[in-house]
DNA sequence: TGGCCAATGCTACACTATAACAAAGTTCCC
DNA sequence: GGGAACTTTGTTATAGTGTAGCATTGGCCA
């Protein structure tokens, strides 16, 4: 099934096209249900953003999307991004500077990323015991957390062999 | 001690000459040991970055040092930076493109970090717990992580009083 | 004295992101 | 259908963050 394919790396050999169409059914069915707009705009950078599991900058977003749509300016991108953040379909990486699709679009997260600097490929994770220890932290400092960022570069599993 | 004084937020009434004092003495011997220059140039930096417990702009940076340095440009400032979180006294703060000294320099570690998104105080704490936590989810996915990025905004507990 | 290396000076530029206002499209009510 | 209210997009300009590349300085050593 095509949410199986979403959550593996670029370096296995997988049909990315199935992840492309399922981020692109799933934020559709989303903004249905929620009453926002997936405009053809919108999707269309969705899909610029799911052209790879690598984080995408927003000038490389703009590049490509710029080919299809001539009046494409930063701020069109930003406000694509922006939209797509908010809604949970995208996730950015504050440390590249890059945006990446979420492969859990809908159930509201902060992602934890694990980076390969060799091949660039990200991979969204989820550890439940790792959000506890995160939270834990927090509460102990009498911290109030809303948002959390967790990048981990390295090197990929493939790329280590 | 100073080492203590340097753990507290910047809510806490605390001699903040001291954090800065002790920043400086630690750095100054650190440099000393591993046969690196701190020269004034980076001092003067170093001392800036930690005028407060919050996270500042490398061009907030250059402004202060301006100031007694007239010749200062982007790139004094940010070989400056790039120096002194290779000897690891300053961290940078992804989500906020921000510098930040570290409390416990020397030690070679990724910090966590608790941000306040109203105050601008911030954090670095240490939790065994959770970097045992990081590590783990980076092995089951047969990462080798070589960096992390942790950071969680929210309140404080001082604002949130 | 001259070569070497690290640090800084200096100019220009690349990359990332937003402000502000105008125009066009959508929704919804009458 | 008309029209107000709202959302989305167009457009220009600019703010904010970070580097490239080469010249200059100054210390150290052969
Ligand atoms: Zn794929
Ligand atoms: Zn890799
Ligand atoms: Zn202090
Ligand atoms: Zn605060």
């Amino acid at each position: 099934m095509a949410r199986g394919a979403a959550q593996q790396t670029a370096h296995h050999t997988h049909n990315h096209k199935a992840c492309i169409e399922d981020a692109l059914t799933t934020a559709r069915d989303l903004c249905a249900e929620r009453g926002v707009q997936l405009t053809p705009l919108r999707e269309k950078v969705l899909q610029i953003v799911w052209k790879s599991h690598k984080p995408v900058g927003a000038y490389d977003v703009l590049d490509e999307l710029a080919r299809s749509h001539k009046s494409a300016r930063p701020p069109t991108v930003y406000r694509a991004l922006d939209f797509l953040m908010a809604e949970g379909f995208i996730h950015k990486i504050e440390s590249l500077n890059a945006y990446l699709g979420c492969v859990e679009a809908g159930a509201p997260h902060s992602g934890l990323f694990l980076i390969c600097r060799k091949c660039g490929a990200t991979e969204e994770i989820a550890d439940p015991k790792l959000e506890a220890a995160l939270d834990q932290a927090s509460k102990r400092a009498g911290f109030q957390a809303e948002r959390r960022v967790v990048e981990i570069s390295g090197i990929c599993a493939q790329c280590a062999a």
